[in-house]
DNA sequence: CTCATTTTTTATCATTTGTAAAATTTTACG
DNA sequence: CGTAAAATTTTACAAATGATAAAAAATGAG
């Protein structure tokens, strides 16, 4: 997926607002097991994910949750650093060798209150955001992990065989045993 | 609450399209019990509360789950009709008798498109909302049912005197019975 | 204020889920 | 290819949560 794709997906910008985000957009390649964000720092980058899965968790008494998966297309995003200028929630580890495309956010500003298209694009990039967070949610306040695994499992099959279970059972929000339950009851 | 203030407090605007926006904003009142918002219809309207508390809901096999609760400046919105001009997931219910301000959002894409700041507080506005739902979505992912209740507890007091615990629950992921046992315990 | 209705709490028992540890399978790398 | 390490599954037991029913408390209409 390259990059112009992922912005056009977005919102269309005009030849010249794309030009000038392209301006803050540079590609950059990382190993598995890279921590590419970390929850005490405010990030000045956000990336699209070229190639590569990477997984955002959070440490609670010394035990990690993942609360985030993404794959070819996705935005890596600190959304705390990058709407607020806060530290986020979330650190990002590279789940596989990852080609990215990194957009640093410093005269992001600039450009939404200069070129009404790339206000638009902002608008727009955080409505979409918005859209499947609040599935996220929903789907975590209605169903059941066991539901939740087979919607993974039907929508996303690709992630279950890329991700290693014990990240898949956090972000169920059940144990690794609970999963492997799970899974031997619907074979 | 009033208008200008909630307005205001998501994005600046010019006095002119502050007024291009107040064209399409009334303000309506409807009684405790009534039915803003329904799940199986797409939402031309959005709402800012004034006075009162509404919830959102989804039905699941006959059970109602609550997941949302809003009170004065929160807004009340189907975000799926909003961003994707799709059906939602939420009936929103009024707690108390309410005070709101109605915005239609028909004429609003033209707005983005003419007006720069129209454009950057319809960014800001779902910046914000998505902040609010990330923190949501993550409080629920780390924190187990009784830390939810008195965080729910400490950051808004007042909901849980003014919403019945029946409901609390089910938007903490419980049963009421154990919400009862949750709050005999930590008195 | 009183009575009926709704809401909340308590008690009991059944079920689910978690913890810990062992057994098995898969993966990584020399 | 073989071995060590990591990941996954299985088992047994403990703890937490849910379902149900019933009692207690709070709320509201007349």
């Amino acid at each position: 997926m390259n990059i112009d794709e992922i912005l056009n997906n977005i919102y269309p910008l005009s030849d010249t607002s794309k030009q000038l985000l392209k301006k803050s957009i540079t590609e950059v390649k990382y190993k598995k097991g890279y921590i590419l964000l970390r929850a005490d720092k405010i990030e000045k980058n956000i990336y699209f994910i070229k190639k590569g899965v990477a997984r955002a968790y959070s440490n609670k008494d010394n035990i990690e949750i993942t609360f985030w998966f993404g794959k070819e297309g996705d935005t890596i995003i600190s959304m705390k650093s990058y709407i607020a200028n806060q530290k986020g929630y979330e650190n990002i580890e590279l789940l596989e060798d990852c080609e990215l495309y990194e957009l640093k956010t410093t005269n992001l500003q600039k450009l939404f209150d200069e070129y009404i298209d790339i206000a638009n694009w902002g608008r727009r990039f955080a409505e979409k955001e918005l859209v499947k967070t609040e599935e996220r949610l929903i789907s975590r306040q209605v169903r059941i992990a066991t539901e939740r695994y087979k919607e993974l499992l039907k929508d996303n099959p690709d992630l279950i065989q890329r991700i290693q279970l014990g990240h898949i059972a956090s972000y169920l929000g059940i144990t690794q045993v609970s999963l492997s339950r799970i899974r031997a009851e619907i074979k």
